[in-house]
DNA sequence: TAGTAAATTTGATTTTTATCACATCTCTAA
DNA sequence: TTAGAGATGTGATAAAAATCAAATTTACTA
């Protein structure tokens, strides 16, 4: 079941997926040049908050959260980037630390791009920093969403919709037609919606009790998509 | 009193007051060549969520909001733009719709940019296409701010936020030395906090209470930033 | 495969925030 | 200058969400 016409993903996603496709062989073989491949454990930090940034990478597979620590060590997971996204760019192209840190939310492969490499490829190719616009203008969107639901949207329809987005991220790496079991802890889940762990677990009782998806395990198999974006309550 | 060293004021601001100033007289020119005045009264709407986006506006003078609708009617502000500042650009780079709605907070007046003269500026000079990716890495800061903001902090440091975010915006239109007083109804605040009036109303009176401002009719006059900083919570 | 530590779930309770109702204040326009 | 609409402030109450305190389940590991 696709989430045409339910649920506007597209406004959650940052799409930096693009990036890569849209570059001529040319210039990836330039942007991949020294690049490092690295392999993350389930949980491995890759950066951290206020670190230097000295490069970028590449998500080669796995997934990755994007997250910030609180004051009071709370984890606030604002975005979950899979296979054949770009993370740590903004700070290299701001030219500031990493304002965001980011860990692997299971294992992991990661290409490390030199920053050097990076910014040379966007001097050079016109059409590199053309997609960067785009993609740094969308995530604007998604970014102004991010606020307003958490701004003024109840923690359940917070939960919904991090499990929509969850379950698209895990859609990508299960073949057409097999269940979409998401495999994430509640804490990390709670950590999505800005609540807390039992909060997280009433609400999946709840929706289990209605239908909407069930659990084997600790996994999540979400059932009925559709009643889960209504709950959402996104127009779209 | 700065913020210097109270409050990362930086990491709440977009910055994109930069742009025009390093940009070349030739490119300034090129830019404004077909730019429209407009005048908008307080209230004003300059464009709303899902309009097709034509064109970028530079803030001449006066101040304006950027926001989203709620579902049930809620405004969420979730930034000012003073003067130098432009607004509408991620529409135009994205190639999308105006994800959010803008209005005049005060009287002000805008420069309307067509949309084909900016991206042809940025098509011409590497030098805008440099710059605006920097803002718009910049604003993933400011963003990441937001989010975990509202994901986490309890509604007084929210509106602590609201009012040094505010102050640091009336102030610039106000001589050295003078008292800024911030000209906002408790709604814009409510709406920038993610709370009530009446929550609003309530912390103002606490805070008057506790020396940290003062009221003169309408208009708020902090008078002690720093501790208002302190109510915050941030670390720097 | 049993044992166990960690993760999850559930219930009770407290805290925070929103809502409702209404009093009071402010500012504008007649 | 003054009426009065609209904005703001306050108190009481309701609703939402967090916290606290166990049980129970799950997934490892020995």
């Amino acid at each position: 079941m696709s989430l045409n016409g339910i649920f506007p993903i597209d406004q959650w996603d940052f799409q930096s997926r693009s990036i890569l496709m849209e570059l001529s062989d040319a210039d990836q073989a330039r942007l991949m040049m020294h690049a490092r491949e690295e392999h993350y454990q389930k949980g491995d930090v890759i950066f951290r908050e206020g670190a230097m940034a000295t490069g970028i990478y590449f998500i080669q597979s796995g997934m990755v959260k994007k997250y910030k620590i609180g004051n009071e060590g709370q984890e606030h997971i604002f975005y979950v980037a899979g296979a054949g996204e770009f993370i740590g760019y903004h700070a290299v192209l701001a030219d500031e630390c990493y304002p965001d840190a980011a860990a692997a939310l299971e294992e992991s492969v990661l290409s490390y791009i030199p920053a050097a490499d990076f910014l040379e490829v966007i001097t050079t190719s016109p059409n590199l920093s053309k997609m960067l616009l785009k993609v740094l203008s969308h995530e604007f969107t998604v970014f102004t969403n991010n606020v307003s639901a958490f701004a003024q949207r109840p923690v359940k329809e917070r939960i919904a919709i991090a499990l929509i987005i969850l379950r698209e991220k895990f859609k990508r790496s299960v073949a057409d037609g097999q269940p979409v079991l998401i495999r994430v802890s509640r804490d990390d889940i709670a950590n999505m919606a800005g609540t807390t762990r039992e909060n997280v677990a009433r609400t999946l009782t709840e929706f289990r009790q209605e239908g909407i998806l069930s659990t084997h395990g600790r996994k999540i198999e979400v059932t009925d998509i559709r009643r889960l974006a209504d709950i959402s309550n996104f127009p779209d």
